[in-house]
DNA sequence: TATTGTTATACTCTATAACTATA
DNA sequence: TATAGTTATAGAGTATAACAATA
């Protein structure tokens, strides 16, 4: 008989199980975060995204966030609306359109993000230095086997 | 000076992307499993959930998926109007609705849902049963930081 | 009074594909 | 022809709160 070095036949629900949960679990303590601030977390996402830059085009934030180009058209509209950013055709190429943050997303991104990251990092603090490593490891490693 | 034992100032930031590449990566992959089914992933998380039993309250089909009721009704109405599943008024309890698969949804329960897990499984059996294991261990100690 | 599920409101995001302007 | 972004289409899910039926 020959020995599996593979993971086991179903042991890997209970793993599957503990990714979509741990994810859940982020993705709503995540978005505990944005309240009061009016931002959904797309648009958190894209705000952050552009702070501390000169301004990105549509394909550069569809990249960064994973929002497809017809759904960031209207993310961004709502962001427009809010007086957050505006568009500015770029002069070298037409076609693209820059997106900056005006004046007063520049001050909800620097009121908001390091506030998001130190809520977030005090979940983190209670990792241990080895325990962070091994976490960074392990999603790397799934992070492949998916791609 | 004292040596910090818990994890390092901004360390935590490219674990965090790890994990939402992780997560994406993995959710990307299981939407396409559901390619030519007609079902979004909350319809089949909703089925896979009532697969094997004998019918679900909405509040227990609720707890399990993380759906909330109020959008559980709309995807329950979806998956009734393509004669998946049927309400069932409780005997016990008339303010409960039972929700159960029809034969239409247990066949097609009984087609996706190995399929589906097979499909799956071949991206975890590229992990060494050690590996596994420590993906399992990392998943579990996010989830309880975040809960 | 409390609970279960429904309904209504109002958005927000999603994918997809056709379309416009520009290169 | 190819690319960047917009628009149109058609869902689908979200939170929230008021509501009806039942307990």
């Amino acid at each position: 008989m020959i020995t599996a070095s593979n993971a086991a036949k179903q042991d890997f629900l209970p793993v599957l199980r503990e990714l979509v949960r741990a994810y859940q679990a982020f993705a709503s303590f995540d978005a505990n975060g944005y309240q009061g601030t009016g931002l959904t977390v797309p648009q958190a996402d894209v705000l952050f995204t552009l702070g501390n830059t000169a301004g990105l085009s549509f394909k550069e934030i569809g990249e960064s966030t994973l929002i497809t180009k017809g759904t960031l058209t209207g993310v961004i509209d709502r962001l427009e609306d809010k007086s957050l950013v505006k568009r500015r055709v770029s002069n070298e190429d037409r076609r693209v359109t820059k997106v900056v943050l005006t004046k007063k997303g520049m001050r909800l991104f620097e009121e908001v993000f390091p506030r998001q990251i130190s809520y977030i990092k005090k979940r983190f603090d209670l990792l241990s230095k080895a325990e962070l490593a091994a976490i960074k490891k392990s999603l790397h490693r799934l992070h492949t086997i998916f791609s």
